[in-house]
DNA sequence: TACAAATTTAGAATAATTATAAATAAAAGC
DNA sequence: GCTTTTATTTATAATTATTCTAAATTTGTA
């Protein structure tokens, strides 16, 4: 849940229309907990956007993404690569199993930015701190399989 | 370059069988600065093992993040997954423009492991600490880019 | 040596993502 | 307001990383 305007307005700063489109896209990435994927963000603006594309999809974020207005976390189990639009350091904790991901708060990660920015010399666009494994309720179904 | 025998002996306990193949891929992973994608290492290997196959190099790592002993990184750029034998804490570091990955150590990392593993209950399987951005070389090409 | 189980292989299948070209919408100039 | 230009969206085709499948091979065991 983070500020949908911090989204349009980096587009508008890029020189880039802010379609309706892109509104909503930006809307649902900051409304969001869920750390969507492209197929999630479409499916939902469906009933919206009856004519909206999946391309649009992955242009809006795309151009997101190279703004470092969004973060990519990448797989989670899946196939298909989540987002974030949540930027301020923090963790994510992705089950492999059910493929969803939660937000963990860390002291430790608000140091990093600086500390890489310092030892690199890199021009740093996202960050992708994400841990995996398998959530309690994952782990419970992995040991009833295992009994079979 | 970590511990080769490290993967194997994971492999081993898990009731795998360490196949020359699987010690090829292990080796190579671990002996690797590069963070290889599973093309990168099933190029590397051809030459040795003429039949190598890419779902032989893609089950092995499979096997190996499942288990733990591989960190599974993501995209760096390119359409392809990065994999990191390194399983100790750090700091990836991705340019989006060349796709290298580099290691950067951080203090703050270390810590991260053990705060989220209290916090959430999950049974931890690997990380994905990867910041990413324009190394300093392709900062400069950008700009020239950006002048034409 | 012979048997059973695991693994490798080659190639086909899948599906996420990207590219393309036409249609649409928005901005700028007049 | 109308025209021109440019950006964007859309639908669909193309691409390609990854997974699946079934046959062939290898390995471990007795």
């Amino acid at each position: 849940m983070s500020n949908p305007s911090t989204l349009t307005t980096s587009l508008q700063k890029a020189g880039m229309r802010v379609t309706p489109q892109r509104v909503a896209i930006c809307e649902l990435l900051a409304n969001s907990h869920e750390h969507p994927t492209a197929a999630m963000i479409y499916e939902e603006l469906k009933p919206r956007f009856s004519s909206l594309s999946l391309a649009t999809v992955y242009n809006t974020l795309d151009a997101l993404v190279t703004l470092g207005a969004v973060n990519v976390l990448g797989h989670a189990g899946d196939d298909t690569v989540h987002y974030d639009a949540d930027t301020e350091p923090h963790v994510n904790l992705a089950c492999i199993s059910c493929s969803r991901i939660i937000d963990i708060p860390s002291e430790h990660v608000t140091h990093l930015d600086a500390e890489i920015t310092a030892a690199s010399g890199y021009k740093l666009l996202g960050a992708r701190v994400l841990y995996y494994g398998l959530c309690p309720e994952c782990q419970k179904k992995q040991i009833e399989i295992t009994r079979n």
